[in-house]
DNA sequence: ATTCTGCTAGAACGATCATTCAAATGCCTC
DNA sequence: GAGGCATTTGAATGATCGTTCTAGCAGAAT
């Protein structure tokens, strides 16, 4: 934990960590604490409660999203539907790389919080908006590659489902290949409707 | 709660709904005490700890899949791609039925439990395979309707991963369009397989 | 009637939880 | 250097957690 970081800063970092690694619930304040080397009067000096550092956590998820996760993700990547499958290759790489305990920590807290505050509830909401609506750029981008009339919200959800499942699959397999098969399924799926798109724009 | 059931089956279905509708680590042995008017004695004289009222509780999903899931969603569907649809929309039944709070139980406690001991673990994995085995039996039941070389395990997984991940977002958003739309993106690939099929065998 | 056995009652335990608060400290302003 | 405000310290609090334990109970076996 870097020094020069103010308090909030420290706190939101080693909680969007633990939130992400233990759960919400089972990250008790006192870990937040000494994974932070501060004390309980500091937090509660910057935060009102737990439920207010898991909101500041999703507002940090919110605002990382490209520059944590897309741009990197995007890097050296320019073609549309690339960019759709190497966000995909880079979740394949999280879980290899966590030896398939990896888990999205949108999708974890999602299924978590049962009973989840309106706000944290919105927040989580606005996390899947997020990711999704940069999807639906990449279709949109893609032009006529895609079918006329494609409902590409409801594409762009699909990828994130498929996501979401490949990655709760493999957590619970501990086999990243359930991963891989979902992945598979979903570039036939496209490869399905680009052949769609090319036959019908032949026919012009 | 049924008073002539024995004291071990009472905790076990007390246990199913709490985790289903708080989750594991928000239910309390007080709260399945409190539902099953049942004292702490008698809970610890059947089970040795809350991770065996859990373990139980995998089970008995585990085998109910069929007598409480599969049977009443097939029931009078005959054609084997409908019961795979049947199946889903029974699942919608139960996002509209919660009010959109629905989480598969199964799914639900797979992504909050981080660090789960590996017999859990191991019954997560059982109960998605269970779920998964019974839709590639009516994948095997299509016969050449579905192409010839096509993954029935793979797309079974897919089938799973709809569902997941539209009783996720659906769930998240308060929106059960949000699970209709995987829906009938599974709709779109599954004609297009049978699309793809129906062609081949043509070419005979 | 008595002993044994399986089960239950319910108080009690220590651990841990989120949270509070009075006192101490650092830091900027004047 | 003095005063004032923001921040930190760290012990304390009460609630709740999973679990334990002893005493008691019911019914079957002897």
């Amino acid at each position: 934990m870097k020094p020069e970081l103010d308090t909030r800063t420290k706190i939101v970092l080693a909680a969007m960590d633990l939130f992400w690694t233990k759960g919400y619930n089972s990250t008790s304040i006192a870990d937040i604490l000494s994974r932070t080397q501060l004390n309980s009067g500091s937090l509660y000096h910057a935060f009102p409660g737990k439920q207010d550092v898991l909101i500041a956590v999703l507002e940090a998820y919110r605002d990382g999203l490209y520059p944590n996760l897309l741009d990197p993700a995007w890097q050296g990547v320019e073609d549309p539907i690339d960019r759709i499958f190497a966000l995909l290759d880079r979740y394949r790489w999280l879980i290899v790389e966590t030896e398939c305990t990896y888990g999205c920590p949108i999708g974890s807290l999602a299924l978590e919080l049962h009973e989840a505050d309106p706000v944290v509830r919105n927040l989580l909401a606005v996390n899947f908006t997020g990711w999704t609506r940069a999807i639906e750029a990449c279709l949109d981008a893609a032009g006529d590659r895609l079918p006329v009339g494609l409902d590409k919200a409801a594409l762009a959800q699909f990828v994130l489902t498929t996501m979401e499942g490949g990655v709760m699959q493999a957590r619970t397999h501990l086999d990243v290949t359930y991963f891989d098969r979902g992945v598979t399924m979903l570039r036939d799926h496209f490869d399905m409707l680009m052949a769609r798109a090319a036959r019908r724009t032949e026919l012009i």
